[in-house]
DNA sequence: GCGACAG
DNA sequence: ATCTTGTCGC
């Protein structure tokens, strides 16, 4: 079976949606779900990827965690590969990523990603396969669900979302929004830990500013790149 | 079997 | 996600 008609590019013909989700069943395996991370936090990333035809610019952002001032970001141009299948969302944002990531010149203590973690049919969304590929912590920070039940809002604000028996995330309610965002882990976090993060970053706003400001530079690079086109 | 489905 | 103007709300 194919994957569905989605973006410019086609998935290569050797490819499989059944061999992807076993390779990602498997991979889950080698996540970890509890914190393998600096008490003390400095720095946080952001990372964002946009499209323009053919292309895949991604931005990553670090942030200072006490100033919440940009420290450092890298920009980098590749060639889109792979479509956008749901499910497989880290198939086409990887490498991309994974390029923008390598330019740092320092390394994170934890990158916030703009996709879902363990919150995924086969427990490994785009942050997790992130965080395998890094060997580095991530957070899966998604603007919408992809699987798994709601639970009961607490008094923080956040509800569990499980599927079969297991812990999977949660539905974040912040300040002004009625929308909730959605946290899971990604890798070498815990959802406790990986919920404090996030909401260090989310104060007044629904996005959490490392992924805000990767937005805003990752949609001005596309801009950029669009006018001389 | 059918539909839904992160970005 | 992207293509796009005005417009409603805080």
């Amino acid at each position: 079976m194919s994957p569905r008609k989605a973006g410019r590019r086609k998935a290569p013909e050797s490819f499989s949606v059944e061999k992807a989700h076993a390779a990602q069943l498997a991979m889950s395996k080698h996540v970890i779900t509890e914190d393998h991370l600096p008490n003390e936090i400095r720095h946080v990333a952001g990372v964002d990827v946009t499209y323009t035809k053919d292309q895949s610019i991604s931005v990553v952002v670090v942030l200072n965690h006490e100033s919440l001032s940009i420290n450092e970001y890298k920009v980098a141009y590749t060639k889109t590969k792979f479509p956008y299948v749901p499910t497989l969302l880290s198939f086409r944002e990887l490498h991309p990523s994974f390029a923008s990531i390598k330019k740092l010149e320092q390394h994170p203590d934890v990158f916030l990603v703009d996709g879902q973690g363990i919150m995924h049919q086969n427990r490994l969304g785009f942050a997790s396969h992130l965080g395998l590929v890094l060997k580095a912590p991530t957070i899966g920070v998604a603007k919408r669900p992809l699987t798994g039940k709601v639970g009961e809002y607490n008094e923080a604000n956040w509800a569990p979302i499980t599927d079969k028996n297991d812990i999977i995330g949660a539905a974040l309610l912040t300040e002004r929004s009625k929308k909730p965002i959605y946290v899971s882990v990604g890798h070498m976090i815990s959802l406790k830990r990986a919920l404090d993060i996030v909401k260090h970053y989310t104060n007044d706003h629904r996005i959490p500013k490392p992924l805000r400001i990767a937005h805003r530079l990752v949609t001005k690079e596309r801009r950029k790149l669009q006018k001389v086109e």
